[in-house]
DNA sequence: TCATATAGTACGGGAATCATAATATATGGA
DNA sequence: TCCATATATTATGATTCCCGTACTATATGA
């Protein structure tokens, strides 16, 4: 067993731990974020994250949903229900395949939302306008690279 | 008013928006990761959240936590009432100020979550393998920047 | 000393979640 | 074609949760 590692790679571990730490933080952040825009909207939490899976996925049926959100699907319908009540989304039957149902996002309340989201797009906004090109596409990439490696956990996680 | 502008600053824009696109994206599967972990510790979201503050925060008092988490003082003693009785957290009464409470995680469990949360630390852990240090430390400056524009913009939300 | 403020919690109404069952439609073989 | 089985979604009911209000205990300051 050695008892010292070369100086470069404790920093790498150290600088990794820190990295694993912020995105702890950051998660909590944008959590909460989401929590206070959901509030102002009068929308659960598992609302928002529907709507917004709705928003960045294209239109989905209700199962799909389901299954990205990781709800049951009887819990969907009361979901669904909530948004389509308050003029969030639309149910649309299905030509080909009639008993399924495919969700749609209504373009109306979307401005409504951008406002709310709007003092953390500024604030982002002001932390990019410090980096320069060649540093946003690193940034860039890592963003996209740790999502796919949570897409791969949760994948393990939902073996079991 | 122009018409066009130079080129790269519409690059910057441009991957400027899709850092913040990606950012959304990770969000949703970081809380997805969370409700899975949860799910298999008989933990509710905002249960996990709660004690994720906790372990980051250090001992808070339920008040303190309520603001933090964005919750109402009431549904936070049916929350720690869980925790309390699965075993995740003491409630120690404050010598100081007999009213106030101190929520402290145990550290008997913390095997058990750190075992669900492996498979995306080894994902991470080959992400991070990737870049060099300078990368890294560059990396671990933005979230902590995207971290503290959350807190702003959290703020500027709970004015209104 | 006493009025007021604060920390945490009990209680009750209304709502949400989920397992189960029901409905409607699709598919494939006899 | 007819029927058994499978699939997509939703209705129902039991359990649990969230939060507004009120209550208890303690602290603070006039």
């Amino acid at each position: 067993m050695e008892q010292t590692e070369p100086s470069d790679a404790r920093h790498h571990r150290r600088t990794g731990n820190e990295i694993k730490a912020a995105l702890r933080d950051l998660r909590i952040q944008l959590a909460l974020l989401n929590h206070q825009v959901g509030g102002k909207l009068a929308l659960k939490d598992v609302d928002l994250d529907c709507l917004d899976v709705l928003a960045r996925s294209g239109p989905l049926t209700p199962s799909a949903l389901a299954r990205q959100a990781g709800l049951h699907p009887a819990t969907l319908t009361g979901i669904l229900d909530r948004l389509e009540k308050a003029g969030w989304i639309a149910r649309d039957r299905a030509r080909a395949d009639r008993r399924s149902v495919t969700i749609r996002v209504l373009p109306d309340r979307g401005m409504e939302v951008f406002r709310l989201y709007q003092p953390m797009i500024g604030a982002m906004d002001d932390v990019l306008a410090e980096y320069n090109e060649a540093e946003l596409a690193l940034i860039a990439d890592f963003l996209r690279r740790s999502t796919e490696a949570g897409e791969r956990a949760n994948g393990e996680l939902a073996q079991e």
